[in-house]
DNA sequence: CGGGGGGTCAATCAAAAGGTTGACTCCGGG
DNA sequence: CCCGGAGTCAACCTTTTGATTGACCCCCCG
């Protein structure tokens, strides 16, 4: 049986060289590539495509400061003809991440602070096709499902987060390209569905209840 | 000439992993020893010294999920016989945590994203009692001397947690047993003084900067 | 003792946010 | 094929918030 092949995907060298040192250690695993940002993660795929190299999986962060983040990078690479799997190995376990990064069209959610086995473990399934989640993604999901009409959709968490930068409902209007009434629409079945009635007190809410990272916390 | 020993400290197995290679890789350094909090670090150092095998620089991050925070444990090591300098190796460069990580006494500030060799000069420039700043820390901390901010009145940081907590105004003027007018005086203050013009950007501005703690999260 | 900063309060106006109702589209599942 | 949820928008009205101005008190510091 041949080796998982794995595409790295983060901005940090540190970081990279971690998962390389601790995937390398692992029997089964070998690192094809390592890309910095979303478009040079993409460069990598075409490149090792070309030369007959297949990518068993892409592990990529959702944080990345400069260029195509995590996210954006995830939905193009699920565009191509043979889209390799991308396992999302991040910082935080906010709703919001982990619904973007659903969306997005990864085939799992894990935690850079998992330990090694896990994240081997984790490796080897999204390669083999499985969705692989960490507790509280799963959780998230499933809480989904079984209750659509309470937790809140990825529209209504995407105004959340512009809501929690201090923008106001006109500025959230343009920044989505919609109208300032339905900013406020949305903001309403938003304070109903946190059980709050105005804008600061749904910020500490979603806050509270890990929908939202914290206002000003990177991303 | 000894290697320059050095102690890791990062709650991430897969970042600690990826320092160790990095470093390990260098002529001149090697790893004392590792620790995934500040209560471990702090461990850690009593151990080492007990062996009579110094530490010459402690490597710490700053954001750690559990545990002692790296400000705190900074503080902490500072407060040893013979401390050790500490280099704050993070992911951001945030003012807050530029400013924390000063006042809790570092003797530096670099970025986790910064290429290896810079990694590697600033370690040992720092076990060598040297202060190495990533550029943006060096000019925040240039600013903060030319230019003496208009820091809050602990007044204003009250009303800023009550604020953060969701509360409108009559609520915070029960609260505080002020009047609303009071209550309004305040708030403008607060939003000159943090250049922004609503209490939404407030709160993020102030999380940001950690004049508050985030919505919802215990001291 | 005089000035200034911090804290308190009021009145007023303008702007933003909140709440309600109703309506239209799109899409997926029974 | 119809229903319902999600998303979009508008009109309307109430409440809250923000900005300005001016005032009074207290206390510390020069």
């Amino acid at each position: 049986m041949n080796d998982v092949r794995v595409l790295l995907v983060d901005d940090h060298p540190v970081v990279r060289a971690g998962l390389k040192a601790m995937l390398a250690g692992f029997e089964g695993i070998s690192i094809a590539a390592e890309a910095a940002d979303g478009q040079a993660a993409l460069k990598e795929l075409a490149r090792l495509t070309v030369l007959g190299d297949g990518v068993d999986v892409v592990l990529m962060d959702l944080q990345m400061g400069a260029g195509m983040d995590g996210v954006a990078a995830t939905a193009e690479i699920r565009k191509l003809a043979v889209p390799p799997p991308v396992l999302i190995l991040t910082t935080y376990d906010t709703d919001a991440d982990i619904l973007a990064a659903v969306e997005a069209g990864a085939s799992g959610y894990m935690l850079k602070d998992a330990p090694p086995e896990q994240i081997r473990r984790a490796v080897v399934a999204a390669a083999a096709g499985e969705t692989v989640l960490a507790p509280r993604a799963a959780a998230l999901l499933m809480n989904r499902i079984t209750n659509p009409g309470t937790s809140l959709t990825p529209r209504e968490v995407q105004l959340l987060e512009l809501l929690a930068t201090g923008l106001s409902n006109r500025a959230i209007a343009r920044q989505t390209f919609i109208s300032e009434a339905t900013v406020k629409t949305h903001l309403v079945h938003i304070y109903g569905k946190l059980g709050v009635d105005n804008r600061t007190a749904a910020i500490a809410a979603a806050t509270q209840r890990r929908i939202i990272r914290p206002p000003g916390q990177p991303g």
